[in-house]
DNA sequence: TCCTCTAGCACATTTGAATGGA
DNA sequence: ATCCATTCAAATGTGCTAGAGG
């Protein structure tokens, strides 16, 4: 039995008080019991601790090993998905995602161990419909669910072990089942989402931390549904899913099968009525009575008719069915139940995943620690958000075009590293790295750069600030651009290619229900500067990001919209860091033509925001003629190390009040009177900045004791009773360390 | 009336146990 | 006794559809 007495360093330390957040929706939805992690640590913590410490600009200091890069292997159909609007189905038992995450890990350290994380965020904060043929922004989201990661099975492992195969996530589950207790990620229908994959170092059994790398692949952000709305997308999940065969026009249960069963089925019943009601001198009835009803007809006409074409779907499979475009998987046989389902699942996995490793034993203690973590609430951040703080400045709110960022702050390489950090400690994070793999546009978004930014969870902390909302970028917004090769199986757009992610500056400011207008004003200037330290990766799947316009630094804090983008707004610095930045070919300029559906028409594909580039001495200009909404930025850039104290957003005049109170240490003790103690002793200043929720990831205990399987669970709790869903995910709980 | 969700259906795939042969 | 290949059934995943509910 798994006892926090084993592993005294799980205690709970100061900084991940904010991180215990009961999973009690009712509760936490109305009353914190802790104050978000983000807040304490800007209580905590000067502004200027809050800046990531100084990173080399020059790209060439950075060594391999910090260009830990992660390719989304069957981007060409995800892509394809993505060209029409990808819609998952959500069921109350769970439902796999299709197509899945296949990903490929590199510039990992082999001896090293990582676990690898699966995460769904809100893409925006609108309801969708699908309306004309297309999604349409028809509301506000509905309050967040509680955050849930997805563990891979084969966590933690050995960077050799992640490197040499596929990894997929294709066991993880979605659901929308509110009480769901099988470990599914839960999220709201007609909602978009974007899934996230963390790559965490953990360097031995009682050191986590050591670096964190965060990627987003804008073409894998979906639409959530109970029944698929675009009969696009049936077709290619049909032609695509291999469990789907049976809808297949050649498959037993295509159109044509079944209304030929419903046809004989209603014959069958007919003639048993016939029977029942004829007369029985009458022989005649007896006879078989193919089409002896108008149903019987219509069936019969149904049956004849040649499957339907869909005159408006542009996707065109190319001959490449879905086996043709998966690569050839190599087999997890590591154990794919979910790693925290149970111990045993985990031992067997660690088991495997080990393999080869001097040290399967102690990988084993690090899931366990990992599951007592969950049990006895803590924070997860101990494993991400130490980074997520940094995150925040590299993905800047104008990351939504981020093709992709990898900030790598002053942290040495994991091989390097000779003092790695702390399990539960968040003294400096040795490495932070959000990459955004933008493979293709989001064509299926609506021209809905009107739809409201999320907002930042935690404005206080400046990580939120570079929250990877800016990676995720707006869910509503269209990409700024888009892979020439979309929906192409040629091999390289296997690659990742610097696309431009949906610019959060698309988002509408305005926190009422959302339209599908696009935003008039994509190309506002630049913010005067960027001070964020970001430390790109000069990887081939160079990231693109936008700028943030001026009419989003300005900003409410309470508001959604520019709580998401104001973190890469004011960033004083970050023009003049830059080191590089890479525009796309112009391959990139996306076909209109090859999007049926006006919503999700790609815009035309820039590669750098306008305000980005005045930033960016290095980076080429882009086409103005872009859309507005579009800022694609394919590039690879370096980011300069942010001075938060300087960014006037940083320091709000009108702090959040309402919700600090309810985070009041005095509730503490409360709930666990161990933790209490474990506050900074020093009473923190007043909120900097507006407690928003925040989205860091979390272990968080599961309130829900009756739940059958107690450590399967990794909850991922904003700070509830919020009416923004969206905020930062990045926290820096972790940070009140120092 | 419209929209959304659910449960059940039929089919295909996956998985693992059982079996038999080398 | 072990290993390997094959077979089979159960479990699981999939989209479709009718119906319920708001």
């Amino acid at each position: 039995m798994l006892s926090m007495e084993m592993y005294p360093s799980l205690t709970l330390g100061p900084q991940r008080i904010g991180d215990c957040f009961y999973r009690d929706r009712q509760a936490s939805a109305h009353m914190p019991l802790f104050p978000p992690a983000c807040d304490a640590a800007a209580k905590a913590l000067p502004p200027r601790l809050l800046a990531p410490p100084p990173v080399p600009n020059d790209p060439t200091t950075k060594t391999p090993k910090d260009e830990v890069k992660m390719e989304l292997e069957n981007a060409s159909l995800w892509k394809q998905f993505s060209s029409v609007g990808t819609e998952m189905i959500i069921t109350k038992k769970g439902r796999r995602m299709f197509p899945g995450l296949r990903l490929k890990l590199s510039g990992l350290n082999p001896s090293l161990r990582y676990i690898l994380l699966l995460d769904i965020i809100p893409a925006d904060n609108s309801r969708y419909r699908f309306q004309g043929g297309g999604w349409q922004a028809v509301g506000g989201a509905e309050a967040r669910l509680p955050d849930r990661v997805f563990i891979h099975p084969d966590s933690p492992a050995t960077g050799a072990h992640w490197q040499s195969r596929t990894i997929s996530f294709h066991y993880a589950k979605l659901t929308n089942n509110t009480l769901d207790s099988q470990g599914h990620i839960i999220l709201h229908s007609l909602h978009r989402y974007q899934p996230r994959v963390h790559v965490i170092e953990a360097r031995d059994v009682l050191r986590w931390g050591g670096g964190q790398h965060s990627f987003v692949f804008p073409e894998t952000q979906f639409l959530t549904v109970t029944a698929y709305q675009n009969n696009k997308i049936t077709e290619l999940k049909i032609s695509a899913n291999p469990f789907a065969k049976g809808f297949r026009e050649d498959g037993m249960n295509s159109k044509k099968q079944r209304d030929a069963r419903q046809k004989r089925k209603i014959s069958v019943l007919t003639e048993t009525l016939d029977i029942v009601n004829c007369d029985p001198c009458d022989s005649t009835e007896l006879l078989p009575q193919p089409i002896t009803t108008s149903t019987d007809l219509q069936a019969l006409a149904l049956a004849s008719l040649p499957p339907l074409p869909d005159p408006s779907c542009g996707f065109r499979p190319e001959g490449a069915s879905y086996q043709d475009t998966l690569v050839p998987e190599q087999p997890l046989d590591l154990g794919q139940a979910f790693m925290a389902s149970q111990m045993s699942d985990i031992g067997i996995s660690m088991a495997n995943g080990m393999q080869g490793t001097p040290g399967s034993e102690v990988a084993n203690r690090m899931i366990e620690r990992y599951i007592q973590c969950s049990v006895y609430g803590l924070s997860l951040h101990s494993l991400l958000l130490p980074h997520a703080l940094l995150l925040p400045t590299t993905t800047t709110t104008t990351t939504p075009s981020l093709q992709q960022t990898s900030f790598t702050f002053p942290t040495p390489p994991p091989s390097n590293s000779s003092s790695p950090q702390p399990l539960l400690s968040s003294s400096s994070p040795s490495a932070n790295h959000y990459h955004t793999i933008p493979e293709t546009i989001i064509p299926h978004t609506p021209t809905d750069a009107s739809f409201p930014a999320p907002s930042s969870t935690c404005q206080s902390g400046l990580q939120d600030q570079i929250s990877v909302h800016s990676l995720l970028t707006h869910p509503g917004q269209p990409l700024l651009g888009e892979s020439m090769t979309c929906g192409n199986n040629a091999p390289g757009d296997q690659s990742s290619e610097a696309f431009i992610y949906p610019n959060i500056l698309s988002a509408n400011p305005d926190p009422a229900p959302v339209t599908a207008q696009p935003l008039p004003n994509y190309n506002h200037p630049p913010a005067p500067s960027l001070p964020c330290s970001l430390h790109a990766h000069v990887a081939p799947t160079s990231f693109a990001f936008s700028s943030v316009p001026q009419h989003m630094q300005n900003r409410s804090f309470s508001n959604m919209s520019s709580s998401y983008a104001h973190h890469a707004l004011h960033l004083p610095n970050l023009s003049h860091q830059v080191q590089a930045s890479t525009f796309p070919p112009s391959s990139f300029t996306h076909p209109s033509s090859s999007f049926p559906h006006p919503p999700f028409q790609p815009s035309s594909c820039l590669a750098v925001s306008s305000s980005f580039q005045q930033s960016v001495s290095s980076v080429p200009s882009m086409p103005s003629t872009a859309h507005p909404q579009n800022l694609p930025n394919p590039a690879t850039s370096s980011y300069p190390q942010v001075e938060i104290g300087a960014i006037p957003q940083f320091n709000p005049a009108a702090p959040y009040r309402p919700e600090m109170v309810l985070h009041h240490q005095s509730l503490l003790p409360q709930l666990d009177p161990s933790l209490s103690s474990n506050l900074p002793s020093s009473t923190p200043p007043p909120a900097l900045y507006p407690a928003f929720p925040s989205y860091p990831l979390r272990l968080c205990q599961d309130p829900h004791s009756s739940l059958s399987i107690p450590f399967r669970h990794l909850y991922r709790q904003h700070q509830h009773g919020h009416a923004h869903p969206q905020g930062t995910y990045l926290d820096m709980s972790t940070r009140a360390v120092f």
